[in-house]
DNA sequence: GATCTTCGCATTGTCGGACAATAGGACTTT
DNA sequence: AAAGTCCTATTGTCCGACAATGCGAAGATC
C-alpha cells in the first residue's frame, strides 16, 4: 500500500483495450449505415479518462493521482502508453509533478493558460490593431470593475509599483514590465477571473511593443508614469470615470507611441517582438 | 528520400543528450552562487525545441514534420522521448496527424482553446456572477464591432439563423445550439481575433445555462427570437447604438431568465451545465 | 488503356523489459 | 538532535519488437 490512489477505479477503457481492428469490420458492411465509431489511440483514451474525471470532480486538485504504475494496472495498458496519455495532460496543466516527483491534479493556471493563446494569436498572425482595439475594450473595463473592488493590499501593490515605475523611469526593460505588472494588479483587482482571463492575453502581447516604444519615444516613461498616478489615485477614490477616462487616454496613449515607432498597424504581430513569451517557459 | 523533412535540422539538444549528473556537480560548489539551471527532461527538451521553431516561423502551419524516425535521428534520442515530446505539442494544438497520418504544423483552433479554457474556469469554480458580468461587458462590444464590420455573408448566416430559430422555438437543445450559433457569428463578424478569443470561453460556459432556461421560462424562446431578430435588423442597417443596446438587454434578459432558474450566481458553474463541454472532445 | 486488386512498404501505436538517476525515507553515527 | 549513509520506489530514458494502418506500386481484369 505505497500510494493510496485516488477514490474511484478508472472506468475509462474497455479491459485490455481493443487495438482497432473494427476497421475491417466497418468495410464489411458498408453498405449499412452507422455512426462512425470514434476509435481513438490508447493514450488518448488514458487522458480523455483521466481528464472527465478531474472534470467531474472525483478527484480534486491537488489530490494525487496514482504513479506511474499504478495507472498502468488500472488501465491495463503499457507503461508507454500511460506516460504519452499524461503528457498530454501535463501540458493542458491538469496534472503536474509535485512533490517526490508524484502526479498532482493541478489547476491549470492563468499565466500559463494566457501564454498559450499569446502564441496561439501570434501563430494566427492578428495584427497589431486587433491588438489595440481589443486594448481598448478591454482595459478600461477592468479598471472600471478594478475601481469598484479592489482592495487595500491591492493598493498597496499598486503603490510601491508606481513607486519603482519613478524610480527606474530609465531602465526600458525594468519599465515594460512594471507597466505590465500595473495593469496585471488591475486586472486582479476586477475580481473577475472569466474576465482577467480574457484579457490576460493582450497583456502579455503588448509587452514587447511596450519596450519598443520606450526606446523609441522620449516621453513616453513620464507620460506612463503620470498616467499611472492618476489612475491610481482614482482607484483610491474608487472613481470609476476617472479610472476609465484616464485608461482609455493611456491606451490611446500607447498607441500612438506604437505608431511612431514605425509598426504597420495592419501587420502581424512581428518575431523581434516575442522573446520574452518563451521566457516565460519555465512555467510551461 | 521518403520524407522531406523541415527546412532547417533542430539545433535543440547537445547531441547525445545528458542525461542529468549534473545534480553532483552542484552539490560540489554549494558554497558559490550560481544560477540554477534549467535541467528540462529530453521529451521537454524535444517539445521546446520544435515549438520554438514553429514559432520563428521556421516551420510553417500546414508544413509536415519529419517523422518520428526522423525526429529520433535529429535529436538523437529513443522514439519514445520523442514521442512523449511530440504529445506535448499535439495537446497544445502546434501538432496534428494528418494524411497519411504524418505529423503537421498546424494552428490551434479556437474551438479548440476556448475548450481548453473553459474547462479551466471551471475547475477554478468561476461563478455566474463572474460569467454574466463578463458577458455584460464583453457581448455588446462584440456586436457593436460586428455593426461595423459584418459581410453579407454572416448577415445572410444570421438570417438563415434566425429563420431556423422561428421554426424550432420548441425544441430546447436546438435553440440553445442556435442561440450560441448566433452569437458565434457576431463574434466572427467583429474581425478581431483577440476579442473573439476573449469573448469565445464566456460563449460555451452559457450554453448549458441558456438550456436550463428554455426549461424553466416559457416565455424565454419568443424573447430570444425577437431580441435576435431586432439586433439582426440593426446589424443590417450598421447600427452600432441599437444593435448594441439590444445585446446588452439581451444579457441581462439572460441574467434575469437564469435567475428565474434557481441558481446561486455566486455559486460555481455547476457540473450538470458542462456535458456539453465533452461533447466537444472529438475537437480536443 | 483504364480501372480494379493485391501486395509490399513505411510509419504509427502498442507492448515488454531494462537500467541509471533521483528523491525520500529509514537507519546509523556522532 | 543533527548529519551522514544506505535502501527503495519511481521516474526518465533506452532498446527491440510487432500488429494495424494507409499508400503507392505492381499486377490482373475488362
Amino acid at each position: 500500500m505505497t500510494s493510496p490512489p485516488i477514490s474511484t477505479i478508472f472506468a475509462g477503457i474497455s479491459t485490455p483495450l481493443f487495438k482497432g481492428s473494427i476497421g475491417t469490420l466497418v468495410l464489411l458492411m458498408k453498405k449499412q449505415k452507422f455512426e462512425k465509431l470514434e476509435i481513438l489511440p490508447a493514450y488518448r483514451q488514458v487522458a480523455d479518462a483521466i481528464e472527465q474525471q478531474i472534470m467531474e470532480g472525483l478527484i480534486k486538485p491537488e489530490e494525487p493521482i496514482g504513479t506511474e504504475a499504478d495507472l498502468v494496472e488500472q488501465f491495463g495498458v503499457n507503461r508507454s502508453t500511460v506516460r504519452e496519455g499524461i503528457r498530454l495532460l501535463e501540458q493542458s496543466g491538469m496534472l503536474r509533478r509535485g512533490e517526490k516527483r508524484r502526479l498532482y491534479v493541478s489547476l491549470p493556471g492563468y499565466d500559463k493558460l494566457a501564454t498559450r493563446i499569446s502564441r496561439s494569436l501570434v501563430l494566427h498572425k492578428v495584427t497589431f490593431r486587433e491588438l489595440v482595439e481589443s486594448l481598448e475594450i478591454l482595459e478600461p473595463k477592468t479598471i472600471e470593475l478594478a475601481a469598484k473592488h479592489i482592495t487595500d493590499d491591492q493598493l498597496d501593490r499598486l503603490e510601491r509599483n508606481v513607486r519603482e515605475t519613478e524610480e527606474k523611469l530609465n531602465d526600458k526593460n525594468e519599465l515594460a514590465r512594471l507597466d505590465t505588472e500595473f495593469h496585471s494588479i488591475i486586472a486582479e483587482a476586477a475580481q473577475n477571473r472569466v474576465f482577467i482571463l480574457a484579457r490576460e492575453p493582450s497583456g502579455l502581447l503588448i509587452y514587447p511593443a511596450t519596450q519598443y516604444i520606450f526606446e523609441t519615444v522620449p516621453e513616453a516613461p513620464s507620460r506612463l508614469l503620470e498616467a499611472h498616478k492618476i489612475m491610481l489615485d482614482a482607484l483610491r477614490k474608487h472613481d470609476v470615470v476617472e479610472a476609465k477616462s484616464w485608461m482609455y487616454k493611456h491606451v490611446r496613449d500607447f498607441v500612438k507611441g506604437l505608431i511612431r515607432t514605425g509598426v504597420d498597424l495592419d501587420g502581424p504581430i512581428a518575431k523581434p517582438h516575442l522573446e520574452h513569451l518563451f521566457s516565460l517557459d519555465t512555467y510551461l
